[in-house]
DNA sequence: TTTT
DNA sequence: TTTT
């Protein structure tokens, strides 16, 4: 009956974000946002592994995701998983696994560089910033 | 530097659990947990969807799925998300993104089947069951 | 700067839903929960330990949970952390910390009984129930 | 039967922590954590609020705390609600809710401080650090 | 008592 | 493939 889909991760980001706009005007935005592991192995060596999550913003996260973050930013976030199933070139079904976010936050505090001008803009600068 | 890699998830099994052992003798249980989701699209009709998630239990867990749960089973567990890559027949490079449960709650008071033995087992008179 | 506030609970009503209305209309409803931790201790003696959490729901999740819990439900909860202030008959500040809850999934497939009337009804019989 | 109790906090320390043993020679660190929201009220005007958390962690957990943090640092916790009794001066019995912490991260780069000798420690030369 |  |  009920259920429950929660994805939560704390990681950053390997590129600038994606923006894009469908034809009825709503925002979409993808990342990639890298986690990572680090144990020792039976041998005491140390040994590290990277996780990257795929993750997709619409509407007014996309906006606010788009514009703010940039590549090395680290975020918070919510969301819940979905497997999309398309068709590559061959034509042949494929499944990949995506998280919608429904909840953003950053966790750093460094300047924030626009992807479409390249303008550097300082948190401390913009009261208007939503984290 | 830090990171989190977390899945929250209460659903229900698809199927019972497929739990293997490998040649070192580690338990591997595999499962299939159904979420769902409903909503009113804008014609005011309902809508539901159900996402499927892949879940992996190792050792203890992986022992105490097998024997405990079956299809059907409402449950509560806590993962980390894991993308792996593999070789179809055409030897074409394919991503499968499962979830490594670390945790796991039973959520329902039905009686419990042993999937390899069918008997019935009422869980109010096992006080070693391990929810 | 940005920070989070959640807690997640599974666990039973161990009284009816209390709800209320502020002057403004505004629906407010409490709720006790409990949840129990079980354990061996050195001596391999089984110990329980319960603890309980209050629990305060706003305008629609209010009447929701005022409208469709009931003493012994399972539920599982999102929300945040709230320590309040007030003062006791003695005029000494005291410290209450609460639960305000804004997600709520009902966990079991007991009839449900109105608080109000004591009458009881069968999920199944109404499709407008919200969970 | 399951349940579930579990706190997941970001924000950033209050003090520097508190660490000390118990005579079984237990280490025990206690923590401040505020996080904070921010809102537009009915008039358009900021509102924030800031609520402080209680923090026990124990054994290894509190070691890291101990030697790791410092005020203002930045953290991801999960842990789990616990209400304490107590007897205040008046012989009172009293309460206080605090969180059991059994996962930490540290989320800035701040250069580490010890607390006891003042002495800074850079995080990047130091590869024992268990964040 | 933090942080922005 | 579950559950309601």
């Amino acid at each position: 009956m009920s259920s429950l889909n929660k994805v939560c991760l704390i990681g950053n980001l390997g590129n600038d974000p994606e923006m894009r706009y469908t034809v009825d005007g709503v925002a979409i935005t993808n990342l990639s946002i890298a986690t990572s592991e680090k144990w020792k192995d039976k041998d005491g060596k140390k040994q590290e592994k990277t996780e990257w999550h795929r993750i997709v913003f619409y509407k007014g996260l996309a906006e606010v995701a788009g514009e703010y973050l940039k590549k090395g930013a680290m975020i918070y976030l919510e969301g819940k998983l979905r497997t999309r199933e398309w068709e590559d070139k061959e034509g042949i079904k494929r499944f990949t696994t995506e998280i919608t976010g429904n909840l953003l936050k950053m966790l750093d505090k460094n300047p924030i560089k626009h992807p479409v001008d390249g303008t550097a803009l300082d948190e401390d600068e913009d009261p208007d910033i939503p984290f």
